[in-house]
DNA sequence: TACTAACAGTTAGATAGCTAACTATTGAGG
DNA sequence: CCTCAATAGTTAGCTATCTAACTGTTAGTA
């Protein structure tokens, strides 16, 4: 009997988290918080609820992750003057910092993880992905 | 700037998490726990080390896994006679039913996943996903 | 036989994800 | 104005995942 399809997503999803997981630590960082960092890298005083929608998560879960963040001085955590029920957050240099390590270590395990795939095999891959994900979400990636 | 390759499996893979939790609590199960069912399903009497290997988690994430299974039923565990160390696990009638709807629910999503793809398409993806998992493990599904 | 290493599983403590319920603020309509 | 709904974020409590440290059992070897 075949794996099912969810299950071959599932493990080759786990495998790759668990590779990029490996080293990461030593950039202080755990596996939700880069996301939410690059976001902010891209989108200055940005509010919480932008950060959930892009980032697929829920704003309780966004709200753990920035707590976290916050401790280790990865970014600032401000009320907004014009309107207090809303945050202004910023990533700080240190965040930067730990983005900047961490993305190089992903183009790595990226790298290894299409190890023999041919350019227009990786581009059909995207695009398998694009695809799927557009049939669950009706969205689009970015 | 285009989203990096593991942005796209991360959301991919949560779109696909997020359509089979839906209804999933209806069916009684929790996101972690069908692949053990399914593991237990085809392994009569199987280990839990076994279980973790298959199902790519770490044997204390199992356990626990196994704990909510017993609780509901779906399961029963033993110790061997022969090896006091080792458990000898086994799917109850509840857990196969709570299985077998839980599969149909995912044969559904998957079609909704692939939506759109060509026969060629489908298992150019899988094979793709699969090729993604040998280098990251150098193991191959199944 | 006795010591020690390997093995099977559990427990503890962390992060990450979810839903649901909550607080506080803002804004819209009568 | 005043009420009430919508909005922004947090908190509580659950599952799932990890690593690390633990208990108990088996097996290998001197």
């Amino acid at each position: 009997m075949e794996l099912p399809f969810h299950m071959m997503m599932f493990k080759t999803y786990h495998a790759q988290r668990n590779k990029i997981r490996q080293d990461m630590s030593a950039y202080g960082l755990s596996p939700g918080q880069p996301k939410v960092l690059r976001y902010l890298h891209s989108h200055e005083d940005c509010m919480l609820k932008d950060i959930a929608y892009n980032c697929d998560v829920e704003p309780a879960t966004v709200s753990k992750i920035l707590n976290n963040l916050e401790e280790n001085g990865m970014l600032t955590r401000e009320i907004v003057k014009d309107n207090k029920r809303a945050l202004s957050l910023r990533i700080t240099k240190k965040g930067e910092k730990a983005l900047d390590l961490w993305s190089k270590h992903c183009d790595e395990v990226e790298e290894k993880s299409l190890e023999g795939f041919s350019t227009e095999e990786k581009e059909q891959f995207k695009l398998f992905l694009s695809r799927m994900y557009q049939n669950l979400t009706d969205r689009t990636f970015e």
